[in-house]
DNA sequence: CTGTTAGCGCATTCAC
DNA sequence: GTGAATGCGCTAACAG
């Protein structure tokens, strides 16, 4: 790989001149700028971005801790984010991490300077103490952090009022297993059934058991019937559907399974009916408040989906 | 951040010194040593990573492209990359691209000193001409380069013996649209029926045609009666048995759909028989090929997976 | 307009 | 054993 120097002198300039060729460009002599220009193209000249890193005191990459946990979500957001990243000329570093303990690992791994920001996205299980500078996307927690969340009050009750318009009124739900997104959807879902007029049953919810299927089978253990089942996501709406069908409950004629985040469907699940948040442009915002263009933490309203 | 200056400076030693201690860190004074670990602890010192990575002449870093197209697929190998670059301390930087062209500038805008080396997944479509040092992982073609390809004849062949063994003998293919891949897919379906004594019928393929769903349209409106569908992968396996049960066949009575690579299995398709390849062993060998500690472009080849 | 110089933070000689 | 000096490739400040 050829680097500055030879460029500088194929092309009988100084460094410097090379360098402001190639970055700032201005104030420099036409007949320079093309020597440099064709030096460059014949020497196929790729400025360095390690050196170009070291001397500006910032890569352009931003380290992004996903969770695997329900992995087909997190894949969107990475989408999402890789595209805007790009768009801004940054690179994504990838981590994966699915507990307490990987996270604060990974974070700690990519604090030595190659990354000029972090975002943990997707977490479902309580985050170790980050520094303050770390964002936070679509986690469980988060109101003291940089964050993107979406939000759950809202979904909760649009789910419900959904449910009720089609006359679902026992509405059975498998919330987060803790943390403030748990607290929030509760929330939303107590809010809008009294809204309903319809009396709370503490019996239909499960919020202690992150194993959808084991929080199901608990919820049909009780013997307390529900017309309806609200679930946090996709896959966890997926694996709901497939158990139901087991025990003969047809969905969704008897039991109407709603997903609370659908953002990004698999085939198959197009049937769910679902909140499904705007992933680009919770990506784009979260590239925005990297970049320092927005300062503000964002609440995410998701759009109801139905097929 | 505290750099090697500050650590040498509060231990009372040579920034040589502290380098030494956190490094090779043979040939130093017990005393010393302790005072630079000290030093380092109290600083909460991490050697910057960027100006290591310059003075190496390597970044930890590899760029990994993924293709998006049946993005469930890849998302597997990138978690199981990940994990294995992780444990040899190397980096991802994760870059998605779906078309020939994104590939191209892909490699072009991580080919600046930023990585140590490129790997492309999952691709299923033609590639540019790419260097040499570039790694592919299950992409259509590639027998060229350094590669990590799919066993394609013996998936094909695995899948029709146990289709016939299951009566079925009217076996359908909608192959890859191109590369290496589908011709050997297309060997192997040829070979396995050759050796069960079924007629080869050519009706029964559909390999111009990247859209499973118009496949599958083609493939019907042809009129020819089929048992069995091989598709490619678990996506198209999903969306097959949509449409077929659309067109009112049921799945599997009248038609078993088989795909040929289910390695990520979503909720749902595990009813569906599939070749599956060990994605842990893939990005094992693929990772001590990019890091030489192999050197034989690698087949690999999937088992049977049935519900 | 352009060349020279001095770092960026670290690893690695080479003397002592 | 250890410190001073040099270089990795580039950018920025400062002279000319």
């Amino acid at each position: 790989m050829s680097n500055i120097n030879d460029v500088a002198r194929l092309a009988q300039v100084s460094k410097a001149t090379v360098s402001r060729v190639l970055s700032g460009s201005r104030g420099v002599k036409e007949e320079s700028r093309q020597a440099v220009l064709r030096a460059a193209e014949i020497l196929n000249y790729k400025p360095n971005a390690i050196a170009q890193s070291l001397s500006s005191q910032s890569t352009n990459c931003i380290g992004v801790i996903c969770a695997t946990e329900h992995i087909q979500q997190s894949t969107g957001y990475l989408q999402a984010l890789e595209k805007q990243l790009n768009q801004h000329q940054k690179h994504l570093l990838l981590r994966f991490a699915n507990d307490h303990d990987s996270v604060a690992q990974a974070a700690q791994e990519l604090s030595n300077g190659l990354c000029d920001a972090l975002v943990v996205v997707g977490a479902r299980f309580p985050l170790p103490e980050l520094d303050d500078e770390i964002m936070l996307i679509d986690c469980l927690s988060g109101s003291h952090n940089l964050s993107i969340q979406c939000d759950h009050i809202f979904a909760a009750e649009t789910a419900v009022h959904y449910l009720c318009n089609q006359k679902r009124r026992q509405i059975a739900l498998i919330n987060f297993a803790s943390g403030e997104a748990a607290a929030l959807t509760l929330e939303g879902y107590h809010q809008a059934l009294h809204n309903h007029v319809v009396p709370f049953n503490r019996q239909l919810v499960i919020d202690d058991e992150s194993s959808v299927r084991i929080a199901l089978q608990r919820l049909i253990n009780r013997g307390v019937k529900f017309s309806a089942l609200l679930v946090t996501d996709d896959t966890q709406a997926q694996e709901a559907v497939m158990m139901l069908n087991q025990y003969q409950l047809k969905v969704p004629e008897q039991v109407m399974v709603f997903s609370l985040d659908g953002s990004t469907r698999m085939p198959g699940s197009n049937a769910i009916p679902a909140i499904k948040y705007p992933l680009e442009s919770i990506a784009r915002r979260a590239v925005e408040l990297l970049l320092g263009e927005r300062h503000t933490s964002d609440l995410v309203r998701g759009s109801l989906l139905i097929a």
